[in-house]
DNA sequence: GTAGGACTTCAAGTGAACTTTATGTCAAGG
DNA sequence: CCTTGACATAAAGTTCACTTGAAGTCCTAC
């Protein structure tokens, strides 16, 4: 069963090689299996890819994809576990979303505007929200 | 007029001097005027700080809002300068703004899940889009 | 005259998530 | 026998928007 190269791995998950082995390295992955000292996966490789894929698409950092995987009780079931993470996402994402609408309103409000100088428009158009990338 | 300092400037404009003298070597702000070596602003600079972060929040990188201020024709006006950014990065926002909420969609599913794996649940929910940050 | 504070420059560091590069090993094919 | 290709490691590079550090200048106050 532990017929595939990092290569073909790569292939089918659709990542590069290199970021297979940059997980084993941080310990997202785990150590895999060596056949005279090249990686040997099986085709569970490919869940656990996936998992890490639909994580960081649910907008998890690597740090909080680790702690999902790696820092629960053992016999902590997977719905606890996300639980616990998507709890804390969920306002983060509505933040995120109301951010961008403002953004958005900003935009189209300079859109429509005729200011004289950039600088008049600056004036005119207050920041779109505080929940700016770079607010503390 | 010209009467601040680069250390009375950042605290009016709520920013960093090094960020003031950062913008300055990118060319997004002009080489001030100097006395005995020193930077010597006078009130205008508050307003074009003020744009940068206006477009910082409407979600302009350094590199669009160099476009925006020092990239076009001299006799552009503020509006068509606007715009012609603007126009761009409203679908770029729409396209966050449907990947986040896909995102919560996606939370939402996996807090009502009972399956008894991780890799059950990764099998189950589908990535929630193709606007994934790490797509191309 | 010296201590302090604000300023100067230039270079290097930060963080996230990888990628790229340099160098080396290994088995298979011609 | 030799080349090719996939693989290995370790270290350094990438991007963005700054920040931090080191070392020095300048003016004011005591």
């Amino acid at each position: 069963m532990q017929n595939f190269g990092i290569g073909e791995i790569a292939r089918l998950a659709g990542v590069a090689t290199s970021t297979i082995r940059y997980y084993e390295g941080i310990g997202l992955l785990p150590p895999s299996k060596r056949v005279s000292g090249k990686r040997r996966y099986g085709a569970t490789i490919l869940e656990k890819l996936r998992v890490i894929r639909m994580a960081q698409r649910a907008g998890f950092s690597i740090a909080e994809i680790h702690t999902l995987l790696h820092e629960f009780p053992a016999n902590t079931p997977p719905s606890s576990r996300w639980q616990t993470l998507a709890t804390n996402k969920i306002p983060e994402i509505d933040a995120q979303i109301q951010h961008l609408q403002k953004m958005k309103w900003l935009l189209e409000q300079t859109l429509a505007c005729q200011c004289a100088t950039l600088e008049a428009c600056a004036g005119e158009n207050d920041a779109p929200c505080d929940n700016s990338p770079s607010a503390p």
